[in-house]
RNA sequence: GCGGGUGUAGCUCAAUGGUAGAGCCAUAGCCUUCCAAGCUAAAGACGAGGGUUCGAUUCCCUUCACCCGCUCCA
C-alpha cells in the first residue's frame, strides 16, 4: 500500500485533516474528521476499558504475578514548572545543536566531542561523532588528511590533552567539523525548545513562564500520593490517564507520526521492587497483545527489546512495541508504544530533587555550589505496606502509548484492496478498510433495496432501533452495490439491506465487509445479531 | 534547519502570458429487486503574498504546506 493513497482516502472520507488547511496548513498539526473521531475515540475507549473500567481486580489475571488495581486520572497539561525542572525535561529539551556549514548536517552540541592537535605550526580542535573504540583512529586519520601528512608522519602531530567535549571550546573557526574537511564550518550552537512555552497570568512576564506536557506521566507521578491517600488503593496498582501532549518536533513528518500536538495513552504501575520484573514482563507481553487482538497481528507488529547499551541504566528493561509503517524504510519499525522499567526514579525525583540519571545508585544533580541542581517537592511520596510495616518508594513500569499513532497503525493496516464483481459479472477494484468491528466508526449502515414498497419506512424504523445502541448510518440513494462500497471506504462491517423478501416474512440481509457474504436474519433479531458481532 | 521535488475542483489528471478542460466522487431528479450500470440537470479549482507586464494559473521573488534524503526521535 502507499501512503499517499491512504492520505487521500482519510481525507476523502474524513478521517484526517491537516490542522488549519484553509490558510495554508500549520506544520506538524493535524484534525480528525468526522469518521476519525470515532475512530480515535474507539481506540482510546478500547484502551481505557480493557486496561481500567472492566481491569477484575479481585484475581490474578494470566501471566500477573498477583491480583493488581487500576484506577484513572486526568491532569492538567500546564503544571507546576518545577516538574519539568525535576523530570528532566527542563534541562532535556533545551538542547543546543550545531549545523555544519559545509556537509549541512546537525550535531547535538553536547555530544560532538574532540581533540585539540597542533602541527606545522597550526593549532585546531578535530571533532568526532564516531563510537568511542574507534575515536582515536577517526580523529588521527582526520588530523593527517587536514596537514596533509602521511600516515608515516604521524608523530609531527602534538595532540593536547584528552578527548573532551565541543563544549569547551570558545572559538569555532579553529574546529575541524565531525565530517567536515574545511576548519570553522560549524555554527554556534542554537538552542531548541522541545518543550511549548507559554505565560501564565494576564500580565505575565518570562518569570511566568510555564510549559505545556511533552507527557502525560509526570501528572501521575505528582498525583501518587493524592490516589494513595482518596482511594484505599494499595501497591501494586495502576493510575492510567489519556491525555493531550505537546512536543516541538524539529521535523514533524510522516502524515500524523511525529506531530506537535499528540494524545498519549499511559499507565504508570507501581510495585514492590523485588516484583518489579515480573510485572515488567506482565506489561510488556499484555500490551502487545492489545494491539495484537485489536487487528494488528502480522508480520508488520513487533515487540522489541532495547539492548543493554540503550537503556537508561537505572532502568532493567525498556521494550518497544513497534509497527512496520507503509512510509518507514522497508524493514524499519517505528514505536506504538513503549514499555520501561523506570525503578524509583520518578518518584524519587519529585521527592529528592532532579536526579542525575548518570548515577548509580541514582543520587541529586548538584550544581557548581553543590546544591540541588532542581530542587524537589520535599514530600514524602513513599509507600508504606499496612500489613508488612515495610516502607519503600515503590519502582515504576511505564506503558505508555500513542493514541496517534496506535490509530494511524490501525488505519494502514485496515486499508485492503480487493477484487469484487460488479453487477455484469467484471472484477473491479475494491478499497476496503478492514478495521476492528470495535474500532470502526460505523457499526452498521441500513439500505433500503429500492426507494419503494415501503422498504424505506422499514428501514427507517431499523435505523432508528438500531442508532440507540451503536453508530448506525442510513443510505437511500442510488444503487445499492454503490452504498456497499461507500460503507467499505468508512470500515463499516455490516450493512442491512431491507429487500422484497422482507415485506412478506420480515427478515433481512446482512452483509459482511470482508467476506462480502450474506445472511438472513429476522428484522427482530438484527440488534442482537450485530452486537455479539461487534465485541 | 539544510538539499532536491511537488502544489490546478472533494479525488485523479490536462491545457495556457489573454482569467482554465475532463474523468471519478458528491448534489437534485428519472430509472432501477443485491455489489461503484444508464439518462438529465446544476455545482465546483489555479496554496498564500508581492513583483514584472496592458494583462500572470503560466515568468521572477518571498512564504506556507506536502513528499524524498540529511538531521532529530526525549
Amino acid at each position: 500500500m502507499e501512503m499517499d493513497q491512504l492520505v487521500s482516502l482519510c481525507k476523502r472520507r474524513g478521517f484526517l485533516f491537516q490542522s488549519s488547511e484553509i490558510y495554508g496548513g500549520l506544520n506538524g498539526f493535524w484534525d480528525y474528521g468526522p469518521l476519525g473521531v470515532e475512530l480515535k475515540r474507539n481506540v482510546k475507549e478500547a484502551w481505557w476499558k480493557d486496561m481500567v473500567t472492566s481491569h477484575d481486580d479481585l484475581d490474578a489475571p494470566a501471566g500477573a504475578p498477583s491480583s493488581f488495581e487500576m484506577t484513572g486520572l486526568d491532569c492538567t497539561i500546564i503544571m507546576h514548572p518545577q516538574v519539568w525542572k525535576c523530570s528532566g525535561h527542563y534541562d532535556l529539551f533545551h538542547d543546543h545543536m550545531i549545523d555544519c556549514r559545509q556537509t549541512n548536517k546537525r550535531y547535538r552540541y553536547d555530544q560532538v566531542r574532540g581533540r585539540w592537535v597542533e602541527a606545522k605550526g597550526q593549532r585546531i580542535f578535530v571533532a568526532t561523532m564516531v563510537e568511542t573504540q574507534d575515536e582515536a583512529e577517526d580523529l588521527q586519520r582526520r588530523a593527517l588528511k587536514h596537514f596533509k601528512l602521511r600516515a608515516k608522519d604521524a608523530e609531527q602531530l602534538s595532540w593536547d590533552g584528552d578527548v573532551t567535549s565541543l563544549t569547551t571550546v570558545e572559538d569555532t573557526s579553529v574546529v575541524l567539523g565531525p565530517d567536515a574537511t574545511e576548519l570553522g564550518s560549524l555554527t554556534e550552537p542554537r538552542e531548541f525548545n522541545l518543550m511549548f512555552k507559554t505565560i501564565v497570568g494576564a500580565m505575565g512576564t518570562e518569570e511566568d513562564a510555564a510549559f505545556l506536557r511533552p507527557e502525560t506521566a509526570q501528572g501521575i507521578f505528582v498525583n501518587f500520593k493524592n490516589v494513595l491517600d482518596s482511594t484505599r488503593v494499595k501497591i501494586p496498582f495502576g493510575i492510567a490517564q489519556v491525555g493531550k501532549s505537546f512536543r516541538n518536533e524539529i521535523t514533524p513528518r510522516n502524515f500524523t507520526f511525529r506531530s506537535r500536538e499528540f494524545e498519549q495513552m499511559e499507565i504508570e504501575f507501581f510495585c514492590h521492587p523485588e516484583q518489579s520484573p515480573a510485572w515488567y514482563k506482565y506489561w510488556r507481553d499484555r500490551r502487545f497483545q492489545w494491539y495484537v487482538d485489536l487487528g494488528l497481528a502480522g508480520e508488520r507488529l513487533q515487540l522489541r527489546d532495547h539492548d543493554p547499551d540503550e537503556l537508561s541504566h537505572y532502568s532493567t528493561g525498556t521494550a518497544d512495541i513497534e509497527y512496520q509503517f507503509p512510509f518507514l524504510p522497508a524493514g524499519e519499525f517505528g514505536e506504538l508504544e513503549g514499555v520501561a522499567h523506570r525503578g524509583d526514579f520518578d518518584l524519587r525525583s519529585h521527592m529528592e530533587g532532579k536526579l542525575d540519571p548518570n548515577t548509580c545508585p541514582l543520587t541529586v544533580e548538584v550544581d557548581e555550589h553543590g546544591q540541588p541542581r532542581h530542587r524537589g517537592s520535599g514530600r514524602d511520596l513513599s509507600y508504606r505496606d499496612d500489613e508488612s510495616g515495610e516502607k519503600y518508594v515503590p519502582h515504576v513500569i511505564e506503558p505508555s502509548a500513542g493514541a496517534d499513532r496506535a490509530t494511524l497503525a490501525f488505519l494502514c493496516e485496515a486499508y485492503t484492496e480487493d477484487q469484487a464483481p460488479d453487477e455484469k459479472g467484471k472484477l473491479q477494484t475494491r478499497t476496503v478498510m478492514k478495521l476492528h468491528p470495535r474500532l470502526a466508526p460505523i457499526k452498521a449502515a441500513v439500505f433500503p433495496l429500492v426507494k419503494k414498497d415501503g422498504m424505506p419506512e422499514i428501514a427507517r424504523d431499523l435505523y432508528r432501533a438500531l442508532k440507540q445502541h451503536f453508530p448506525t448510518f442510513y443510505d437511500e440513494k442510488g444503487a445499492v452495490g454503490r452504498r456497499y462500497r461507500r460503507q467499505d471506504e468508512a470500515g463499516t462491517p455490516y450493512c442491512i439491506t431491507i429487500d422484497g423478501d422482507t415485506l412478506s416474512d420480515k427478515t433481512v440481509t446482512i452483509r459482511d465487509r470482508d467476506t462480502l457474504e450474506q445472511w438472513r436474519v429476522k428484522l427482530d433479531d438484527v440488534e442482537g445479531e450485530l452486537s455479539g458481532r461487534l465485541k
